[in-house]
This record gives C-alpha cells, sequence and structure tokens, in this order.
DNA sequence: GACCAGGCACATC
DNA sequence: GATGTGCATGGT
C-alpha cells in the first residue's frame, strides 16, 4: 500500500492533466480484484424493490443485519410497496428493527415508498421511464436518500451505468494514492468516469469488488497481508 | 468491552 | 461550508 511518486493525493485536476497513468491504475485495480474474487453477482436481492428497500436499510449498517430485516418483511408478506405504505412507521421499525437505526429507516423507507407510489403507482418498473439525470434528482429529494442510496438504486435495481461510491471505495481508492481521502462524492465518481468507459455490468462488478475486498482486507485498520491489491 | 458496519439529516458555528 | 451529533442492532 501507499501512494506510489506518480500519483499524488492531489487526484482530480491531475487525473485532468495526466489522465494515462490513473487509467492504467483505476483499470489495473479493477484486473486484479476480478481475477481474485471472480464475478460478485450483485445487488444480493430478488427484485428492483427489495434492492431499493435494502439500499435504506444498508446505511451505515451490516449487511447480515440488513438480512435479517429483510427476512421480517418477507415472512409477514409486506415486502411490496402497497403493504408496507399501509403499515404505520411503529409496525414498520419493529419489523426492521435488527438493521439498526429502525426509527429513522422507518420514516427513510415510508418517504420512498410516498414517492414510489405517488409517482410511479408502487411500480419499480415505470420508474424505467424516467432519464437517469432527472431520476437521480428526484431521489436525491426523498428524505432519507442521500448520494450513495440514489445511485445503488439506479445502478442495482434499475440498470443505470451510474459508479456507486461508498466508505469501502473511498479507503480503497485513496490508500492506493488515486484520490484524496477527503475528496468528496462527486470528486470519486469523476474518477471513475474518466478512468473507465460508462457500462452498468461493469461498475457493477467494480463497486461489489470494492466492497468484497474492502471487508476482507482494506478495514479502518488495514489488514493487507493476502490482499490481491498489495504491492 | 471495544470496534466496526455498503449514510443521512440536522444543528451549530 | 465545514464540523459535530444522533440514530441502534448484531457480529467479531
Amino acid at each position: 500500500m501507499g501512494s506510489p511518486d506518480s500519483f499524488p493525493a492531489v487526484a482530480n485536476r491531475k487525473c485532468l492533466q495526466q489522465p494515462e497513468p490513473y487509467k492504467k491504475a483505476v483499470n489495473g485495480i479493477y484486473g486484479k480484484l476480478f481475477s481474485f474474487y471472480g464475478p460478485r453477482g450483485w445487488w444480493p436481492g430478488d427484485s428492483p424493490f427489495e434492492i431499493a428497500v435494502g439500499a435504506i436499510l444498508t446505511q451505515n449498517t451490516n449487511w447480515s443485519n440488513v438480512e435479517k430485516a429483510i427476512a421480517n418483511l418477507k415472512r409477514q408478506d409486506v415486502l411490496y410497496a402497497e403493504a408496507m405504505c399501509k403499515m404505520s412507521s411503529q409496525e414498520l421499525a419493529q419489523l426492521i428493527r435488527p438493521a439498526g437505526y429502525y426509527n429513522v429507516k422507518a420514516k427513510r423507507l415510508r418517504a420512498f415508498l410516498c414517492f414510489l407510489m405517488d409517482e410511479y403507482g408502487g411500480d419499480m418498473a415505470r420508474m424505467k421511464e424516467t432519464a437517469t439525470e432527472r431520476l437521480r434528482d428526484a431521489l436525491l429529494s426523498i428524505n432519507g436518500v442521500g448520494q450513495e442510496t440514489a445511485d445503488s438504486i439506479l445502478l442495482y435495481a434499475l440498470g443505470r451505468p451510474v459508479f456507486v461510491i461508498d466508505a469501502y471505495t473511498k479507503r480503497v481508492m485513496s490508500r492506493h494514492g488515486l484520490m484524496a481521502e477527503e475528496a468528496s462524492y462527486g470528486e470519486y465518481q469523476a474518477l471513475f468516469y474518466r478512468c473507465i468507459d460508462p457500462d452498468t455490468t461493469l461498475f457493477n462488478e467494480y463497486h461489489a469488488l470494492l466492497v468484497s475486498v474492502g471487508k476482507d482486507f482494506c478495514k479502518p485498520t488495514p489488514k493487507c497481508a493476502g490482499c490481491p491489491l498489495k504491492r
């Protein structure tokens, strides 16, 4: 780990002026991760609606806890917009309790569900009628949906070529000297947009691979032994 | 018992 | 606009 001399962690401007080393590095990381892990088959979820619900539930939360919450919703046969809309925030909160922050997440889910019902009659498939930029803005206007959640829905539920930036993505890319740690969400996203062609399958796979290497090696306290990105 | 996990909104300065 | 804080469960 550590910054190669040619990749000072200044990133965006450097990447614009001299994109080739960044392209090589960003594509190189993908190649190493894909060779190591193979296809990740993301997002874990049976439907676009389940993916959107999971994207909200997983905010700052371990996925295994989210699975418990989704299992509760399935067990009660309420994992669809109409059913969840009929529930009170308190009822919903109890079902999603294992996912943590259950009171705020119940409100956030309801805000998303209201949007989905009002704009698309509760049908995720109808979101595909809306262009990506407009839909992203609309999602961001929902209370509880920030950039990562909106982009996760766009990429994994709707198949739009949008790169998702999360804590793992930031950690991996900054530790490899490709971006300043404190850079904004948009700056991280721009790095990927400048270095790889927009492709839904590739963006899906790349982000999933970053989460895998993040979970296995790129923790707040790095555990670099055995990491496929170790130099 | 401490740390960590696939954020976000809001208050305050 | 930057920074701090509340929100909470469950695995390691």
